[in-house]
DNA sequence: CGAATAGTTGATCGTAAGATCAATAAGGTT
DNA sequence: AACCTTATTGATCTTACGATCAACTATTCG
């Protein structure tokens, strides 16, 4: 083999900006979920395997990156269909419920998503506060309206009973990604079994 | 008045070695329960009215002053009397539960004790993990057997069910003092609410 | 009151981190 | 193959931070 011709290129340099700057964006996904939000550029360039000067080529400070950041974590987020479909009465409430729960849990117990979120949350952004606020507004609201239609025994759920099923589901992946102490490999029968005992306590079984 | 008396005195200095080392602690506690683990010791000293310099007359590093704070947050920790409280037959078990969340959450449900322990959860600390690992070792998992002997239902509670009910409590400090979101001031209700959802579920009612 | 003790300060050192910029060289074009 | 564009680099500036230490002074004791 030539000198020129790498068959395992050491470095390719270069790259269409597109693609560096989704590259140097991922990358960071990872790094500051690992470090945190003040892990400092000269690593993650260490890591990215590029200078530290060139992240500063495609974002024009820090906190530009950053900004970088969140969006690509927060990109993938709660589709706008689930409304309507968490108030669609053709399905049992419980159906609906634990398909929402399924993807949901899917969606955000990832090592990016979690500590991330807490890491903001940590430094009082908004973005969580708009995140939570909207979660309650677009999911949390119109499923309770739906128990509260379907509730047949005495007690009827509450906006704060959704939060706490919801907070139980939430810290499976608060144990595993924060805190990193054993927890279940798949949290499905664990959600279900949550979903099942709250439904059950209103008689929605 | 003379010069020399002062009736504010715009800054008591010189305190005994005991006095400021508590003082720098406690200050030290909100401190980094506010601003994050890293925030820098300059800061800290600006709030607590001394030098930047004292700081390190009475912590040989910063990392020597966050073990103090560590000390500082969690010596007000779990009693060792609950596990035979918990265990303890003569009472309704709902009582126990509600009896110990009730204690509990006015233990932890704390700015200070919230934030630290989620920053050095995020930090990797393995203080975290000590501290679930007793949890489940020495509440959760008497309090799981207790369950299974009183559980009269078709189903009994496993430990993952445990972790449930727990993290839907302790989410409501997360959204308290992690998030600052809207929830309630007393989380006496929410509590025993998600108690009794949990206990009739296994008809422990 | 004066001297001794020691809590506290201000100046300073070394390093780490965000940010800048001229110089370099990779990759495409002719 | 020579050339041009521009992605990338290496050196560097400035500020921020942890840590050190001699000097200062509040307080105590004789």
């Amino acid at each position: 083999m030539t000198p020129t011709e790498h068959p395992y290129p050491p470095d390719r340099r270069r790259l269409p900006p597109e693609e560096r700057r989704r590259q140097i964006v991922e990358g960071a996904v990872t790094f500051f979920a690992d470090v945190g939000l003040d892990g400092n550029t000269r690593d993650l360039a260490k890591r990215l395997g590029v200078t530290q000067s060139l992240l500063f080529n495609y974002f024009a400070s820090k906190s530009d990156l950053l900004e970088a950041v969140y969006e690509h974590v927060y990109l993938n987020r709660l589709s706008d269909d689930w409304p309507a479909f968490l108030t669609d009465s053709r399905q049992p409430i419980r159906d609906r419920v634990l398909t929402f729960y399924e993807s949901y849990s899917k969606l955000i117990f990832q090592y990016e998503w979690m500590r991330i979120f807490m890491f903001s949350g940590l430094a009082g952004a908004a973005l969580n506060r708009r995140y939570l606020d909207h979660l309650g507004r677009v999911i949390l609201a119109p499923l309770l309206a739906q128990m509260q239609n379907t509730a047949t025994g005495p007690d009827v759920p509450q906006m704060e009973d959704l939060w706490n099923l919801h907070g139980g589901i939430v810290y499976i992946g608060i144990r595993q990604h924060i805190y990193q102490v054993p927890c279940p490999d798949d949290p499905t029968e664990a959600i279900t079994r949550a979903v099942d005992r709250f439904l059950a306590a209103f008689n929605m079984g």
